[in-house]
DNA sequence: AGCACGCCGACT
DNA sequence: GTCGGCGTGCTC
């Protein structure tokens, strides 16, 4: 009895959301393994689609006509066990399909492509032949998709049977070879070859004794020929000669540059470090299950060195381990580091790298290659086996949550592989998240606490400068006299600045630059975006709308308007506030080439520049040390985006870019410029105090019944017309008031604040809920209901861990 | 997603 | 009478 494959298809869609069975050809009956791509027939037509198999079994739960594999994609699985785990579960808990998860777990070179090749298979008319297919015999359906009227034509020619469709699954999948020379014979056997050859042959005999001393050994060819001194035509003789074969050895691309010859050694551990990584380190040894560890530790307490010294000592006990770090502080100087300590063993994932650099990194990872990898938030799902620990640095980072689908929190999933590998996790953050830190209260993780900078010197002082008496005097400006007189000191000294501005919310938020007063909603205590379509202000969390203010409500100023303010204006008024100062700018538009972020940071730290002027991106991991002032041109930005989480992000942007000043031996000093001197996120940024932050945010956040003291989930339905959307998010949230516990608090339905987008409607609503056994199978529930009747093309999103609510 | 089946309006 | 519109249901 064949064994039968089950199949999950690409097929993104929640009426095959589940694998399929097929039938297992006997040819590949002892090469199938659960993990491994394959190439099956889908659905009506000849419908070839892309799939991974999830199970083996014997007699298949289908009692239809099994149809048999097409191909297999790989000499081995692509998936493991562990993988193939992660991802159904991933699949459930973020309601997204499986398929989806899978391919989200790998590098996007395994993604097949699909292809629908149309081909002539009858006499056609002279037009079509020449119009369609350009008087081939068969073209790409692809190149005719977006054209309706050539698409038509073809449809009726299939019709007809003058044409066919033919569907392949394209491999993108592609590996490097480069030429190798094996040798064929044994030493004795050379010996012997070398006595039968002409005496005056000498090239052939060098080639012999070469080859004699490569002991078996497979080596490039471009090597043999530099270390031989004979021609390449001298081993195309050897090959016809049977003394030696030539095959291709895969080539791994090597991203981040050449691996150093020296490693770097350990530094010597103070006595917090010590503690932390003593925590850490025996937790790792004892190999059992452990809390998650969170590392609460201020710029510049020496996590890094911690992090290394914790990945050594897993490496130690032939343990692998990861370590997540925030995109952007994926930078050239933070992989100089991981390679100088761990060199070859290393292996980075990064967005920029080519898709073929992508694959090969993971390929060294999945055969055991590389024994630590480093990476952004997708490479929480590296292939590493054995895996004894995960680092998550700046765990507190937003961008750690996937905001498309699969919506996934890496530190979720790291929970997730920490627990299936019995792995120690440890979270690292100067300002944890609240959700990490009020677990650390409760005892759930493991606090450590470094309190001490390595080099001993003090935070950097840090002022606070009352944009609201500047503005009314000097009109519109994002430069106060006591920040420029602080930049032509330094300019003067010869010392560099670094200047950010905060672009989060650019625009959509309306604010009085008199008093400093931001409309807020009077349910929700939200601040209202402003909606230029309709011309209202209104909170997309509970609905509310309102006109949008021509006088400031508080102080009758007539100075409110829109917020927002973008680097390039900054750039030109400083050229004239400071025309001597030589201005890096570094934005999104500025670092869109491959390379620039590199360059232009290169530039400023060979102090090629004065004064860098940036956004966000700015504000992580960059040690320059003759950098003495940071300022933060508009810290409020942030502070009143309809967001929950607002203070929380503002303050700990506040907290991250502070750390840029003063990292060497000069003091830094801070200038931060706010409308909103006195609120608590920045005046506690100013003091450096994390704690009494904490303390105050978890309490408001108690008391508007917000994360972590609630858990919240966001819905979405769209529809490309508006009734259509309104009517399916009402019956929505019609079941969900029935079904759900009485504590748990449904908002809404509310119109998305980009109401339409692509040029579909859209409606969201937001649960909140302490405790709620039956939501998760009621979601689920409904987003399977939705792909029946009343919900044609209605699209349901579910996000169970929404970052903002707007 | 992509395809077929099936039931209603305007055409060779 | 049939061609083709898209609403509905299914894919191992």
């Amino acid at each position: 009895m064949a064994k039968v494959a089950q199949v999950v298809v690409d097929v993104p869609t929640m009426q095959t959301n589940h694998p399929y069975s097929y039938e297992i050809p006997v040819k590949w009956a002892q090469t199938v393994q659960i993990g491994m791509r394959v190439v099956v027939p889908f659905g009506k037509g000849h419908r070839q689609v892309q799939g991974f198999i999830v199970a083996m079994d014997q007699p298949s739960h289908y009692d239809g006509q099994l149809r048999p594999l097409t191909a297999l994609m790989d000499p081995e699985p692509v998936v493991n066990q562990e993988m193939l785990a992660l991802s159904k579960w991933l699949a459930d808990d973020t309601y997204s399909f499986w398929i989806s998860c899978l391919y989200a777990m790998l590098p996007a070179a395994l993604k097949g492509k699909n292809k629908r090749l149309v081909r002539i298979v009858d006499e056609i008319g002279e037009q079509d032949a020449a119009e369609i297919f350009h008087n081939l015999d068969e073209i790409d359906f692809a190149t005719i998709a977006d054209q309706p009227e050539l698409v038509q034509r073809v449809t009726k020619l299939k019709k007809q049977k003058k044409v066919v469709f033919d569907y392949q699954v394209e491999d993108r999948a592609r590996k490097k070879y480069v030429a190798g020379i094996k040798p064929l014979l044994d030493f004795g056997r050379y010996e012997d070859e070398r006595q039968a050859i002409a005496k005056n042959a000498h090239a052939q005999n060098r080639l012999l004794s070469y080859l004699q001393n490569l002991n078996g050994q497979l080596v490039e060819q471009k090597d043999a020929i530099k270390a031989s001194g004979l021609s390449a035509a001298t081993f195309r003789l050897g090959e016809k000669r049977g003394w030696l074969k030539k095959v291709p050895i895969e080539e791994y691309r090597q991203p981040g540059g050449p691996i150093p010859q020296q490693l770097t050694r350990p530094l010597k551990l103070n006595q917090e470090q010590r503690v932390a990584f003593g925590a850490i380190s025996q937790a790792i040894r004892s190999g059992g299950h452990s809390k998650p560890f969170l590392l609460e530790g201020v710029t510049g307490s020496g996590k890094t060195e911690v992090y290394l010294q914790a990945i050594a000592a897993a490496l130690d006990i032939h343990k692998t381990a990861l370590m997540l770090v925030p995109e952007i502080s994926l930078t050239p100087q933070m992989v100089r580091q991981l390679r100088g300590r761990f060199g070859a063993k290393v292996a980075i994932l990064h967005s920029s790298l080519s898709q073929g650099e992508r694959y090969d990194e993971w390929r060294r990872i999945m055969n055991g290659a590389a024994q630590v990898v480093v990476g952004a938030r997708s490479a929480i799902f590296a292939p590493l086996k054995n895996l004894g620990l995960i680092i998550i640095d700046e765990e507190h980072e937003p961008n750690y949550k996937q905001e498309d689908s699969p919506r996934y929190q890496a530190r979720r999933v790291a929970e997730w592989r920490s627990h299936y590998n019995h792995a120690v996790l440890v979270l690292g953050s100067a300002t944890p998240s609240l959700e990490s830190r009020s677990r650390a209260h409760v005892g759930l993780y493991h606090l450590l606490r470094m309190k001490q900078r390595v080099n001993h010197h003090p935070l950097p002082s840090t002022e606070i400068v009352d944009m609201r008496p500047v503005v009314s005097r000097e009109g519109e400006t994002n430069f106060s006299p006591r920040l420029l007189a602080l930049l032509a000191d330094r300019l003067q000294k010869r010392e560099q600045s670094i200047l950010m501005l905060n672009r989060r919310g650019f625009s959509s938020f309306v604010m009085c630059r008199h008093c400093g007063f931001v409309l807020k909603c009077p349910n929700c205590d939200i601040s209202l975006t402003l909606h230029m379509a309709s011309h209202t202000m209104r909170c997309h969390y509970c609905g509310h709308e309102e006109p949008i203010p021509q006088v400031c409500p508080q102080c009758h100023s007539r100075k409110i308007r829109y917020y927002g303010t973008g680097t390039e204006k900054v750039a030109t008024e400083l050229a004239q506030l400071l025309p001597a100062a030589r201005v890096i700018r570094m934005d999104v538009d500025t670092t869109r080439r491959k390379g620039m972020h590199e360059r232009l940071l290169k530039e400023f730290g060979e102090q090629k520049a004065d004064i860098l002027l940036g956004t966000q991106m700015i504000a992580k991991g960059l040690d320059f040390p003759n950098v003495t002032l940071v300022g933060v041109l508009n810290a409020d930005t942030g502070l009143d985006l309809p967001d929950f989480r607002a203070s929380e992000h503002t303050f700990d942007l506040l907290a991250q870019v502070s750390g840029r000043a003063g990292r060497a031996q000069k003091p830094g000093h801070v200038v931060i410029q706010t409308f909103n001197p006195t609120n608590y996120a920045i005046t506690l940024a100013q003091q450096h105090n994390y704690e009494k932050f904490f303390a105050t945010e978890m309490n408001l956040r108690y008391r508007a019944g917000y994360p972590p003291y609630y858990y919240a989930v966001k819905l979405m339905a769209s529809h490309a017309e508006q009734s259509v959307a309104l009517r399916a998010i009402n019956q929505i949230a019609q079941q969900l008031h029935t079904n759900l516990a009485p504590s748990t608090v449904v908002l809404g339905p509310s119109p998305r604040p980009i109401a339409r987008m692509k040029r579909r409607y859209y409606y969201q609503i937001v649960i909140k809920y302490k405790k709620d056994p039956i939501l998760h199978q009621l979601l689920t529930q409904i987003l399977n209901n939705t792909q029946q009747k009343g919900f044609r093309d209605v699209q349901i999103t579910i996000d169970p861990d929404p970052q903002y609510f707007m």
